[in-house]
DNA sequence: ATGAAAGCGCTAACAT
DNA sequence: ATGTTAGCGCTTTCAT
């Protein structure tokens, strides 16, 4: 604009010209500048002040071989549990110099392989998936790539890549064991989609072998909206349940909302019973027994393992973490037991 | 491993010369397929798998000039505003094959800043910033790197970079107007942070210059459970206020959760506004009242916004959106008015 | 349709 | 302390 002769960004070469030296010397003042004399470093950083330079990312990734970055596919950033999730990540992988990369996938498997490749084409160092249910070809990418890549909110020991997470099925198992436990068997069960999702499957496996439990299944999106949707195709049975078990918080402050609205007092009439342990579900009104799942540690876990498999080419060992519940106000023993 | 001769990378050359081709064959394989012979390419493809070749971004990324990336500086991912907001920018930006990073400053300046400089260092070609209140070398970075760059979030076509947000003070302002049409006037204010957040500033701003109206002001986290705690405050005071104005949804949910917990009637004895429009809001019990903040929209115009900017250059115009009261349930005309 | 060779912007080994 | 130079892995003329 008020440049007359237009210059395009300027090089490492144009400053070592500008400031006559060589291109190595001001390649030291970027990197090593104790090993610069002092007047030097000034020309040069005057140099360099003049015009405007600033050194390719592309060129030093070329160099040392690093870009630095790690990406992560989630089905959606629009959820509570994994907005924490990545946050968490986040926030320790820069602890590690490295920065996260976020694509999302819908829960659709071969949008995640697409995107796995949209990782790859940028240059990512590692790839961390959700759960472990995947299309071949994200398989393939990691393999054919050699990258470092694990699978979280999932564990299974046996998986072909390191797994760091929970026990799903265990959690969904905590909770209906403690409903069970207060006398309650007749059931709903509030849970997300069955597409694709592995962790809302293992939830289900884990409600499996309890032959007290009568238990009802409604799918719902995860979303307070469908939680209250949910709660009226449960009211509107004539065998209603005294207990309600959501596999997600998220269902279950839709649900809480929605019995509140139809005056059908939690606990007294209905138990519910969340799992995941969002930041709200201590808030909520009743406050919520849920069961916990530790998606901070978990991320920070997650960003420690992909790290150290990155700068040292250790392949972490995959890793279980507790989830417990947490009992609050929204369930109670069965009246009349 | 299994490889007797362990080798690093395959590269082209290695393709090249295994498929006794030259460089330039195998990069048009990968690039333009089309004018290369049917034989040659299989050949050269049979080489690519063997060698298990795949191409270096970086290297890629100095002959294009191009990362491909763009980076969001974001408060913080665990707030569902944001994650709603960065899904629909992410969202997009895949639309335009461009990657989002993602960088949480924690309302912190100065981590910004930094931030901004990691972000440059793996090639950002773009970046998105909330609000306008920024340490000075954030915008040096921008200027000094000539690197398209706005600020979403809020609106002001002064500011230096474009802007592509809504009226905050304007939010702040429908909402506190609409509780004055309804005869309230003793009104407890509850906000978000003041440090560095700009946003809720001009929030507050916008509720000035209102003789008919009381005032009270009340600070949390941006946090259901701070929005209990601030309930609880309020309602400890005598001169208790008939409405609760709350600068952001979440803080509104706590509040409500908290004033059931007191048995107090919303809308019958407190009225109870907020400002976001989170999915959640309008099926809380009572349906919140709100001010819609249209983050996916912006979100998505942000998006377009930055992807013109890189592909053709030119910088955008600001962008302001319209934020809209939505009535829901949780307010009502003042008693006895 | 294919190849040879010149870069892209930087780092690092080797000289001086 | 500073300079020379050879790459890094690819794309892209320019020939053939």
């Amino acid at each position: 604009m008020d440049n007359p002769k237009y210059r395009k960004r300027a090089n490492l070469r144009d400053v070592a010209k500008l400031a006559n030296v060589s291109v190595a010397t001001v390649s030291r003042v970027l990197n090593t500048p104790d090993s610069v004399a002092e007047n030097t470093k000034a020309v040069v950083n005057a140099a360099i002040a003049e015009l405007r330079f600033v050194p390719s990312a592309a060129a030093r990734a070329i160099n040392s071989g690093r870009s630095r970055v790690v990406g992560a596919l989630v089905p959606t950033l629009d959820h509570a549990i994994f907005a924490r999730y990545l946050a968490a990540l986040e926030q320790k992988l820069s602890e590690y110099r490295l920065s996260l990369v976020v694509a999302t996938t819908n829960g659709d498997a071969s949008v995640e392989a697409q995107k796995a490749q949209t990782l790859v084409d940028i240059g990512a160092e590692g790839l961390i998936v959700s759960g472990i249910t995947h299309e071949p070809e994200l398989f393939e990418l990691i393999e054919r790539c050699q990258l470092p890549a694990v699978a979280t909110s999932y564990f299974d020991p046996d998986f072909l890549l390191p797994t760091i997470g929970y026990d799903n099925a265990g959690a969904g198992r905590i909770a209906l064991e403690y409903l069970l436990s207060l006398g309650h068997s007749a059931i709903a069960v509030v849970h997300g989609s069955l597409n694709s999702n592995d962790r809302t499957l293992a939830r289900l496996k884990g409600l499996e072998g309890h032959d007290t439990a009568r238990l009802s299944f409604f799918e719902a999106d995860l979303s307070i909206e469908d939680g209250c949707a949910a709660t009226n195709k449960i009211l509107s049975r004539d065998d209603g349940p005294t207990a309600i078990l959501c596999l997600s918080d998220v269902l279950a402050t839709g649900v809480l909302y929605e019995l509140k609205r139809h005056k059908v007092a939690v606990p007294d009439d209905i138990s519910v019973i969340g799992i995941d342990d969002l930041p709200g579900s201590a808030h909520t009104f009743p406050a919520l027994t849920t069961v916990h799942l530790p998606v901070v540690r978990m991320g920070h876990a997650t960003a420690t393992a992909i790290s150290e498999w990155i700068e040292h080419g250790k392949r972490p060992s995959e890793r279980l973490f507790e989830t417990d519940l947490v009992v609050r106000e929204s369930t109670r023993a069965r009246t009349g037991i």
